[in-house]
DNA sequence: AAATAAAAAACGGACGTTCATTTTCTTTAT
DNA sequence: ATAAAGAAAATGAACGTCCGTTTTTTATTT
């Protein structure tokens, strides 16, 4: 259990600066360096990546099929094709692999959650977020790995790599979106007392579920329509339940034929 | 892994009538059956039960702190107060301690949500689909153990046992509300063009998420809202969202004060 | 006494990790 | 160009522990 530090050590993990220094301080000194650099890593960082990138999709696949603590580190090497010793010069332990697998992750699908708000202009328009719902769909589809992963770190791990998921959601729409919302809110878009940012955020969990169950639950066409009905019928609670008379009439003129079913 | 069958076997699983047989025999032929009084079985079944509900305590509380793989059944016997061995009196494998888990915990959910559905008259008014969340956040917190052992059985057996909570079940809600959707259609309550049966589903799911997020997936007031305000600000997007104009109005002048905030 | 129920011991195998060894690679010296 | 050197990287056997399950032994009950 314990991480051997005597040297020598796996050099992988974590990077060796030691010979480095040595290399420094023997130039200082001008005495003969050559023998330190052999102590300079074979592999380039981009090997290291591609090789920490095989061993981590292998070990994805196996902890999203079979879990964490049924997958073997022995089932790890063999799908990546490496040595079970050498594992341990990538990774200090079993856990650290699924933690890197986490970490790489949530990185991607915040880049994917980013630029489908980033291409939101008017976020409480009944078009956006039926666009929304499509996205989500589409990032539940592609990745649902990802939130396999998440109930593996419910159920394992007490969810502590991916709080930060759901932790004041809420406000961070309402940073993203602020002055659109500000804007909304003053041009009478909403009905009175409606407060936009939590409108966005029930929206956002409810398409997010809905794709989810559908996905990973097993409930084939739960609401009893197909993706495209499920949309519009949930874009269109969501419009009627929070917009004004006056936005909504404008909504039925332009985009309600879009919506129908 | 394969459960022996020779003879003499446990007989706590399955129960053992081969005993009672041979008591039968002997009363009918009239020879001294005391012998065969001694097959009998020594717990009562309500023993039994007791003992099975001691073991499955235990695990339950295990398989959701630290998951089904990473528990052991030296863990289980230990925390039940029961020998290693003795499991195997009472259950096939630890599998097995699963389903059966399950298939209880299973059958006090439904019970639960039966009687939920049960108290509602009319599933449209608003009033009624808070009271909807009201019990659905009850039924989350009060059981949250059993949303983990989905999220156990959604990673480590594809959801085989739990597929059947959401599979087709906007028509089930339609067949439990039949007549009352069809009436509030009739009455006019909803827009027009607004199939019930889905709305009610999209508002029992809409409810659900949120009580799981805040309990498990460590969203703290995710809305920004505490409990209460997020329950009448979600009723509300489903009321405005799906009921005709002139319910609307009716349901302003009567309930929307309960629900403000 | 005769059976069940409970406990304890034992079994074969798999686990995460470590470690001694071999292979591979880059650089220097010939 | 080539061989030697010396370190990194890769390997697979080995370690000690723990696993699910079975078998054997002991306790309990009527």
């Amino acid at each position: 259990m314990p991480f051997s530090t005597s040297f020598p050590t796996p050099i992988l993990i974590p990077p060796n600066n030691f010979p480095y220094l040595l290399l420094t301080i023997g130039l200082f000194l001008n005495i003969k360096i050559r023998a330190f650099v052999f102590f300079m890593p074979k592999l380039s960082d981009a090997a290291i990546r591609g090789k920490k990138d095989k061993i981590e999709d292998a070990a994805r696949e196996l902890f999203i099929k079979q879990g964490f603590h049924a997958t073997s580190m022995r089932d790890i090497s063999k799908r990546a094709d490496v040595s079970l010793g050498n594992l341990y010069n990538y990774y200090r332990t079993k856990e650290s692999i699924f933690e890197s697998i986490i970490d790489r992750y949530l990185t991607v699908i915040d880049e994917h959650l980013k630029s489908i708000f980033a291409e939101i202009d008017e976020p409480l328009e009944p078009a956006n977020l039926r666009k929304l719902g499509e996205n989500v769909g589409k990032l539940v589809n592609e990745h649902s790995d990802f939130w396999l992963l998440m109930y593996i770190d419910v159920l394992e791990f007490q969810n502590q790599h991916f709080r930060k998921m759901f932790d004041g959601i809420t406000e961070r729409f309402r940073k993203i979106f602020g002055h659109k919302f500000i804007e909304a809110e003053a041009r009478g878009d909403l009905r009175t007392g409606v407060d936009a940012a939590p409108v966005f955020t029930a929206a956002y969990m409810q398409f997010f579920n809905y794709f989810l169950v559908e996905k990973l639950f097993g409930g084939n066409r739960h609401l009893g329509l197909d993706d495209e009905q499920a949309l519009n019928f949930l874009t269109k609670i969501f419009a009627y339940g929070t917009l004004s008379e006056q936005n909504l009439s404008r909504f039925k003129k332009t985009a309600n034929k879009a919506l129908s079913g």
